[in-house]
RNA sequence: GGGCAGUUAGCUCAGUUGGUAGAGCACCGCCUUCACACGGCGGGGGUCACAGGUUCAAGUCCUGUACUGCCCACCA
């Protein structure tokens, strides 16, 4: 660390960041030891796809995760976020196909092992990316702890996990329909399938009865399914084709004969009312399909081309397929009609290709058994926020199906089962087996396909910490405190860590879910490459600074919104980094040598009680906001504190107490201006670690009583204790009144176009005894913020005749114009100033008229409203004499200019 | 078809328990005041989407309508 003391003029962030981000690494200062004392809080990262670069949404997730792991740290609890990558099976198999399709090679050339060989090279070269995008953003992750899914520890974890549901039951092995992708050639979940409204057409197609006595009319918007029909159904009560129930109608062009079955699925009034029925090639075909035990023809095999059951069909393309066959029954007359429409057309997640329902086998995980306790857990053991999402959980638990695991391509946890080349019995094992469990022949061979990637995902809050082993880890920190993500993998991730937790661990494994929202651009589009809308948050912090990109991804984190994000935001949220950073810069001027301690409860001065008063609201504020999960609320806090509060207002106040040559009062505000930097610098630490450390770094040592507080770095510090004793409400509104006083002459001199720096005279008539020494006390503070050449306040002053005037809370304001001022604008902002109070006045009173208000109203209210009543018209009472003084004056015309 | 959000100042959004409508940016005017022009001071600007209802009192609670966005869903 550089011990320089002097802050440059503005805040340069690239080289700061740098050497906060190598510090906090080298010193492991985010590494928790388990025997530590504290509640344990803990987070386990989202982990981003190894292959991936960091995006403006992970950029989000990670700000929000490192506040509450900061805070947490400051609020004393032993603190753990492990991070991590995930191996992202088909993303990543598609990123190393692309790359060897660019050398003109492909995976199946490669051969299987090489091929996963290749893949882990490029994880070598490129795994390192996004982790160091992760330490860009500051984030206070325990980098001893760093796991990937497809670590040791962590497939062993997977293959306990496969082994103990299969042996429960819970995980099975069967032929059913599934969603095939035939550009990634493997089976999909139906989670990963996006369905999308596309233009298609619906054709009606007529099927002769075999008989011959007649034909039904069957609408599809798949032609090319047809030579896979084997039914027509329509329903039990469709009258119109009642007679039909129970005979055979003929598949076009094929001629061969299916049923007409009836079931109350088909809806009457679509299409004609008749559906022809092709189990392998739709998901609700298959289930009338087993429902009635039909005949199950597959045509379309798993690389989209015409099996041999597809008859002329076979070996076509499906598209070609459909062409061919729409054109041979419009032959042969039987294309009754054919209409546009639209229908949704289901996507492969990772490659947009339009997946194909296919009928094959494929290993499956019983989530109809695990979602009831997953539901159940919510929200008794686990809360949603925002709770608005509960709905869709328990929605989407309620009707689960279950979840298709296997995936046909190379890249992940290989499925440990084993087919005996004898007896085809399979062997499930952790281990590979020597011999066949059932007839103990050796050889066996071990399924092919790997585990989808969302399955060492469900594991990752126990697996990361070490289990199966009983580590320390999961003595200590499971489960983990609070789990931060996007709503858009709440099914994919969230539900099945939910599953698994509960079914391994026993517990669930957050207590908490934090939905953050999605961060859009400035249209509220969703960014994406290829709308070339993207904000690169890498970018954004190489050129605002990280601190500026953090705050305003935390000053926009409402809750249960979407953020619309624009450069323009984080530009402007560099200002106030920059603000900080010169009010410190200010700061350091006076602090060189520390203060003397002064005790905040004695400590005298209204300003100062002041900004101490403040502090402590803003301090409990910020608090309760970051255990809230209101981000956006505390983010605005510590802004307005910082900048409209203690810049604004209290460094100007000081700055004469500064310049004393009276040694304590200077010593005071020196004392308490280092006591409320300091803590703003801890408040905002969480949301702005490298400016606020560095601030921290430069500024000297504290006094005595703040040895704890100067002695440690900033990353460490504990959240400032409450201090009751500076609660002071009266003090208060007595600044209220004096900032009043001050803004009134402000704007008088605004609005009657004097310049802000000529001082000017001022006369105060009090509203009484109390006021009038309130003023007198803090004389000073008027005359140097308001700009005054001389101040009296005075019970009996009598205003001269040319004056402007103003009225704050009771108190008379006048400002003698020396006839500099054009009279007639002095005239209209008083006129403006009464039209308001006059508005203002009308109100409270047509409340206070009301009968039933102030008989029903509590009185509290009531009071508080006659109150305000009585203000406003003592006010406007004050204000129209001063006019009536004024417009004497004017008409008088025997105002004599005199200049200062 | 079902569900969930949203609709507040020109723009983007706050507005915890109902009790005098706020911020940032943009805009207008003034100011090179010894931390900051990435600044200071002052100012203009809103019938809180619409229609009802509850209440002494509604941006806030309830019902309905319209529009926008998202999610789920088996109209082939």
């Amino acid at each position: 660390m550089t011990d320089q003391k002097a802050l440059a003029k503005g805040y340069e962030p690239k080289n700061v960041e740098a050497k906060w981000r190598k510090h906090w690494e080298e010193t492991n200062l985010f590494t928790p030891d388990a025997n530590a004392p504290g509640e344990a809080f803990s987070i386990v990262i989202p982990p981003p796809n190894v292959t991936g670069a960091l995006h403006i949404g992970h950029a989000l997730n990670l700000t929000l995760i490192d506040v509450l792991c900061r805070h947490a740290r400051q609020k004393g609890k032993n603190t753990l976020w492990i991070p991590g990558t995930d191996h992202a099976g088909i993303a990543t198999q598609n990123v190393v196909e692309r790359a060897l399709a660019a050398e003109g090679k492909n995976r199946r050339e490669l051969g299987r092992e090489a091929f996963v060989e290749r893949v882990w090279a490029w994880r070598e070269d490129y795994g390192h990316r996004i982790l160091d995008q992760i330490r860009a953003l500051g984030a206070s992750v325990d980098w001893t702890r760093l796991r990937f899914t497809m670590d040791d520890g962590l497939s062993a974890a997977v293959r306990k996990v496969f082994v103990r549901l299969y042996n429960e039951g819970l995980i099975y092995k069967g032929k059913y329909i599934i969603n095939w992708c035939s550009r990634c050639h493997t089976a999909l979940a139906d989670d990963e399938v996006e369905h999308e409204q596309q233009k298609g057409r619906l054709w009606r197609v007529r099927y002769h009865l075999a008989d011959g006595s007649g034909s039904i009319a069957v609408a599809t918007t798949r032609p090319e399914t047809i030579p896979g029909d084997t039914a027509v159904c329509v329903h039990p009560e469709d009258a119109r084709y009642a007679a039909l129930i129970g005979k055979s109608a003929l598949v076009p062009v094929l001629g061969r004969s299916v049923p007409i079955i009836a079931d109350a699925y088909v809806d009457r009034e679509f299409g004609t009312g008749a559906l022809k029925v092709t189990p392998c090639h739709d998901h609700n075909d298959w289930a009338l399909g087993n429902k009635h035990h039909l005949e199950f023809i597959q045509v379309i095999d798993e690389n989209g081309l015409m099996t041999h059951d597809a008859g002329p069909y076979a070996g076509l393309s499906k598209e070609l397929c459909r062409e061919k066959i729409v054109a041979d029954i419009a032959a042969a007359g039987d294309m009754l009609s054919v209409e546009n429409m639209e229908h949704a057309v289901g996507h492969c997640y990772r490659c947009r290709t339009a997946v194909e329902p296919h009928v094959s086998t494929q290993w499956f995980v019983a989530a109809t058994k695990l979602a009831p306790a997953a539901r159940d857990a919510t929200p008794a053991l686990t809360q949603i926020y925002p709770e608005s999402w509960i709905k869709t959980w328990n929605h989407w638990l309620d009707n689960i199906r279950d979840w298709c695991i296997s995936r046909q391509i190379w890249w992940g946890h290989r499925i440990p089962a084993w087919t005996c080349p004898a007896c085809g019995a399979l062997t499930v094992a952790e281990e590979s087996p020597a011999a066949c469990s059932s007839c103990g022949a050796g050889g066996l061979a071990q399924d092919e396909d790997v585990l989808d990637t969302w399955f060492s995902s469900a594991l990752w809050p126990f697996s990361t910490m070490g289990w199966p082993e009983k580590t320390t880890e999961l003595a200590r920190w499971y489960p983990t405190s609070v789990l931060v993500t996007g709503f858009d993998i709440l099914f994919f991730w969230v539900a099945r860590m939910m599953m698994m937790g509960l079914h391994f661990m026993g517990k669930p494994p957050f207590r908490h879910v934090y939905l953050h929202a999605l961060v859009r651009d400035a249209a509220g589009r969703k960014m994406s490459k290829s709308t070339g809308n993207v904000i690169d948050p890498l970018a954004m912090t190489e050129k605002y600074g990280c601190d500026a990109l953090r705050f305003t991804l935390t000053a926009f984190a409402a809750m249960g919104r979407d953020i619309r994000l624009s450069e323009e935001r984080i530009e402007g949220y560099r200002h106030f980094v920059n603000k900080l950073w010169n009010a410190a810069r200010f700061a350091m001027m006076h602090l060189a040598a520390g203060p003397e301690p002064v005790n905040p409860r004695t400590v005298q001065g209204l300003h100062h009680q002041w900004i101490l008063h403040r502090l402590e609201a803003v301090k409990s504020g910020m608090d309760q906001a970051f255990e809230e999960y209101r981000f956006n609320d505390a983010a605005q806090s510590g802004y307005k504190f910082l900048w409209n509060e203690f810049c604004d207002w209290y460094l100007e106040l000081i700055k004469p107490d500064l310049q004393s040559d009276d040694a304590p009062r200077a010593n005071t505000a020196r004392h308490v201006l280092q006591l409320a930097l300091r803590e703003v610098l801890v408040l905002l630490h969480p949301i702005m670690p490298f400016v606020t450390a560095e601030i921290w770094q430069a500024l000297p040592s504290g006094a005595a009583d703040m040895a704890d507080m100067a002695a440690a770095e900033l990353a460490v510090m504990p959240w400032p204790p409450a201090r009751p004793c500076c609660v002071r409400e009266t003090a208060a509104q007595h600044m209220e009144m004096i900032q009043e006083v001050i803004v009134a002459v402000r704007t008088m001199k605004a609005e009657l176009g004097i310049n802000p720096s000529q001082k000017v005279s001022l006369l105060l008539r009090p509203a009484g005894a109390a006021q009038a020494a309130l003023l007198e006390e803090n004389r000073e503070m008027i005359m140097t913020l308001a700009r005054l050449e001389s101040l009296s306040a005075d019970e009996d002053t009598t205003a001269p005749k040319a004056s402007a005037s103003s009225v704050a809370q009771g108190c008379q304001i006048i400002m003698p114009i020396r006839g500099a001022v054009d009279l007639a604008s002095e005239l209209a902002r008083l006129d403006k100033e009464l039209a308001k109070m006059e508005k203002d006045v009308a109100a409270v009173n047509k409340k206070l008229c009301n009968e039933s208000f102030v008989s029903r109203a509590p009185a509290d209210v009531v009071a508080s409203e006659q109150k305000r009543a009585a203000r406003l018209l003592d006010a406007k009472a004050k204000l129209l004499a001063l006019k009536e003084r004024f417009t004497q004056a004017s008409a008088d015309e025997e105002i004599s200019p005199f200049h200062v």
